[in-house]
DNA sequence: ATTGTCAATCGTACATTTACGATTGATAAT
DNA sequence: ATTATCAATCGTAAATGTACGATTGACAAT
């Protein structure tokens, strides 16, 4: 970025809309989140067995799903429980919907 | 990328959806996309306007909407005008309508 | 106190994205 | 034929994203 301009200012719906598909826009974040809404929740392990992938790489897009408030982690000694953040989905849900009318 | 491995196959549902997700995953491909729904449609100089980007930033955006299939172009010489991709735009909105349930 | 398990974080490598200005190519008007 | 206009593409720089293995930190069980 060579541009010196801070970040445009786009309107609340408009950031808050990208934000959430950004989160969504790679299939590994899909999947997770497909389970999740089967399972209705699940560790971390779990997922590590299921995909191909490296525990550390499942690891971020964890957190990338959390920074998106798509999900969230409750404690399950020793273990951490993934749920689907269900007043965000509904958030962003609502945010697809009227973007696509 | 250190990996070997070629890249995970996902269903192409949850490929497609990441593929859509990942082209509005930018506040300024969705401000591009509502003006779009509003005008129908707008040529490219209209936009380098609207916003405060340059036009080859601009022609880029269109572009990653367009290879995403949620955009298409018409010559309408000299000038380029796009529209909405009403068939692609209907997936899309089924793909996450389904998504979120 | 030591050990084992689970998941986050660190450090790293490489790819992709986002932005710019400059150039090119295509078409319309002169 | 020349010129003007519009938008795509090129080249570049910097930031971000995706993946890995290694390390760390937190907690439970021994």
């Amino acid at each position: 970025m060579k541009r010196s301009l801070e970040h445009i200012k786009y309107n609340k719906d408009t950031e808050a809309l990208a934000k959430f598909a950004k989160a969504l826009g790679h299939p590994t974040r899909i999947a997770i989140l497909k389970h999740l809404e089967n399972q209705s929740c699940c560790f971390t392990g779990d997922l590590v067995e299921i995909f191909p992938l490296a525990q550390s790489t499942i690891s971020q897009h964890l957190k990338e799903l959390k920074n998106a408030g798509l999900i969230q982690g409750e404690l399950n000694p020793p273990k951490i429980k993934y749920c689907i953040n269900k007043e965000n989905w509904q958030i962003a849900k609502t945010l697809f919907k009227q973007f696509f009318d």
